[in-house]
DNA sequence: CGATCGTTTGAGTTTGATCAAATGTGGTGG
DNA sequence: CCACCACATTTGATCAAACTCAAACGATCG
């Protein structure tokens, strides 16, 4: 049991990095406390809304999402966790899950019990302000979720979200090239932008047709990455990942070749 | 200077005791913290996007918003934050503003510098989870506006800010009895919803014509809570304000009556 | 008493939704 | 290997929600 975590455990640590350098104590009390895995198939929740949440996930693989259901049936996701994302942090602080959580792909997850999570942050405080931060990054990607579906057309929706998709994914070290894994139906995507599929759909034909992506077998091949970020109004700071540790120069090259 | 803070302060403390009660000195720690108030007049910012935060602060009276602007001058509204919310809490954790937060109306707020803060959490660990989970709470409440902009009609959209804000003026004490002031301009309410300006008053008038409510001299009142409720599919557990201490059962009557 | 800002109304247009059906595709079992 | 099934994608036609443009109306304030 030498390695049972992989690339998305890489991937978080390289997040909670971007704070400041782990201690390797640090490292492994989060590889300690994160010691169960888990698999799940494709579409089935990790967790409903309604549950009292029991334990603290991180993805290693796969995709999930977020997701609320209307009582007219129609589902919106809030949100899309790649590898490295941890959920189901807010049950280390409320009591209820207001929202479900599910998997789009088969996902493998690491996980730990609340308890776990509970004494990690005990014995490292200054887990718990990288935790926080983690939530503050995500209101951060949230809100940008609101302006997406409050003001942009669906084109430029679509556009954008493939945009902090790549971004995302690149932070942690997966999808580089300009191409990477994105198994979501055509539906998924229209309850993620708030568009009904079929309008996904010719949104889709539109942004090929433009050259800009390549959608096929559950990948994403991203042609003309300049084009595709001024399609979408991509800017990427409120992803807060390539914030330069204290005052040196951001580095170039990081966001914008492919 | 006995009594600078008043009923936003005081709804900061219930806020924050819906956690667990505050001990005395926690209480004075945030007081001392928070010591410095200032007043902002209404459509002046108190920080832009880009800026580098230098303050934590408490909003004591007035209405806030969070907004983003697309390079079209297309504005988002991204949150409305209500006496007793602090705000640029990320401040602590983040470098750079990917948001700017302005004032709807004239705001007084109280204001504690970063280093007043951090020092506050050294002192009181326990504070750090719960402006943590203020984070939390902030993401749930982002998560709604998601489904609400991606899902919802304009005309349940609009009831379900309604009763959203009713909720969590109520949960700070404020605007009781079905009325609360509202001091939104329809434009906007249009960039807090996605919505156009015209649209936005039609959608009203429609509110207005079934009686739910009335929107008068800068003040809403609730004519039909129940109404409004159902026309906005309105359902409180994300504002996670009503949540139990440990497990006594919910009181019932809280949200529901007028 | 203008000036300014916010609200309201009307007319016409556009974006995106809905309904319905056809076409593709991947997997399973015979 | 083929037939079949379930599911996803695509297309066409129609409809409705919401936007835009333009102008009028109403408050509020110096």
């Amino acid at each position: 049991m030498g390695q049972p975590h992989g690339l998305g455990m890489d991937a978080l640590f390289r997040r909670l990095q971007l704070y400041g350098p782990l201690e390797p104590d640090e490292r492994r009390g989060l590889e300690a406390a994160f010691a169960g895995v888990r698999t799940v198939e494709a579409n089935h929740d990790l967790i409903a809304e309604g549950a009292r949440p029991a334990f603290v996930g991180v993805l290693l693989d796969g995709l999930l999402c977020r997701y609320k259901v209307l009582p007219g049936g129609e589902r919106q996701i809030v949100a899309l966790p790649t590898p490295g994302d941890m959920f189901d942090l807010q049950g280390l602080v409320l009591r209820r899950m207001d929202h479900s959580i599910g998997a789009v792909a088969r996902s493998t997850v690491a996980f730990a019990t609340l308890q776990a999570a509970h004494e990690l942050m005990d014995a490292h405080p200054r887990l718990t302000a990288l935790f926080w931060r983690d939530a503050v990054v995500e209101c951060s990607i949230l809100r940008e979720w609101v302006v997406n579906c409050g003001r942009r057309t669906a084109y430029a929706r679509m556009a954008h979200l493939f945009c902090e998709l790549s971004a995302r994914l690149a932070a942690g070290g997966l999808g580089k090239g300009g191409a990477y894994p994105l198994p979501l139906t055509q539906a998924d995507l229209a309850d993620a932008l708030g568009l009904s599929v079929v309008h996904v759909n010719r949104t889709l034909q539109q942004l090929r047709a433009e050259r800009l992506v390549a959608f096929k077998g559950r990948r994403l091949s991203i042609l003309d990455r300049a084009g595709l970020i001024a399609a979408g109004g991509f800017r990427a700071d409120y992803l807060h990942v390539a914030e330069p540790m204290e005052g040196d120069p951001p580095k170039a090259g990081k966001e914008g070749d492919s």
